[in-house]
DNA sequence: ATGGCAGGCACCGCCTGA
């Protein structure tokens, strides 16, 4: 099983890649982000004569999430039960036994901000939920945009980033204490290149440059963790013709 | 070099993203 998450930012521009990306890379179950679509303009049609499932929640402009599956998608849930939230950030569902998070995580803005406040309460209220999910689910595996750099590795250059958003204690104590649920970075599992990304900024040559920073992530149980065999990066979708400033990250299972 | 690029929406500039 192949297991990806890709932030699109706007289906709407990004569906010819997200086909195009699929057709390429034959993947089980993709999670994407920032849709930017209210449900009764998501390309359900297109989606489903190229067989596929799909779960998806959205609104207008900002947000959206879906889950893009060979194999159908039971007991969908729409947002945090535990958070009262106009945003639409997550969408979870269960593949083949496999229960599948996607979430957009908040970006914070500025450290200090109000809508940093958002994302510090909104990731309380999302471990807090992961949590009862992991309970629940033995085989679970939380995936999306978490605009949150785990480590200095992560950052193409630490000391410029240091104590900006993404990349904060309060940030990084967040994500910890999502690990110590019982999840495991997925991408760590495995020896990979130095100054690896997932996501580079549109300005300043960004991509050219490798100037980006790791925050997609898939954050597996340890029943999920024992089968994932290998978990890469794919920059390719990245120098297509108006890319997404995020790229796909992939785990494969056993 | 403290800017820049992209998407959406509503206009011909502003907000947001990361």
């Amino acid at each position: 099983m192949k297991l990806a998450t890709w932030n699109v930012n706007s289906l709407n521009v990004r569906l010819p890649h997200v086909m195009k990306w699929l057709e390429e890379n034959p993947t089980d179950v993709l999670a994407i982000q920032e849709t930017k679509l209210t449900d009764d303009k998501f390309p359900l049609a297109e989606l489903e004569a190229a067989g596929y499932h799909v779960a998806y929640t959205g609104q207008k402009t900002y947000n959206g999430v879906a889950i893009i599956s060979r194999l159908p998608i039971h007991d969908i849930v729409k947002n945090n039960p535990k958070f009262e939230d106009a945003q639409q950030r997550i969408i979870a569902g269960t593949i083949d036994g496999v229960r599948v998070v996607c979430a957009y995580v908040p970006n914070g803005q500025a450290v200090g901000s109000e809508k940093f406040e958002y994302k510090m309460a909104w990731l309380n209220a999302f471990h807090d939920w992961i949590k009862e999910q992991a309970a629940q689910y033995p085989q679970l595996a939380v995936v999306g945009d978490y605009n949150i750099a785990p480590e200095d590795r992560d950052v193409h250059d630490p000391a410029a980033w240091e104590g900006m958003v993404h990349v904060s204690p309060e940030e990084r104590a967040q994500l910890k204490r999502l690990l110590e649920i019982g999840l495991t970075d997925a991408f760590r599992m495995f020896e990979q290149a130095d100054k690896s990304f997932s996501w580079w900024d549109y300005r300043s040559l960004g991509f050219r440059l490798n100037k980006g920073l790791r925050i997609d992530h898939l954050l597996l149980s340890d029943a999920l963790k024992q089968r994932c065999t290998a978990c890469i990066i794919d920059r390719v979708p990245r120098k297509w013709e108006q890319p997404s400033d995020h790229t796909p990250v992939i785990a494969t299972f056993a």
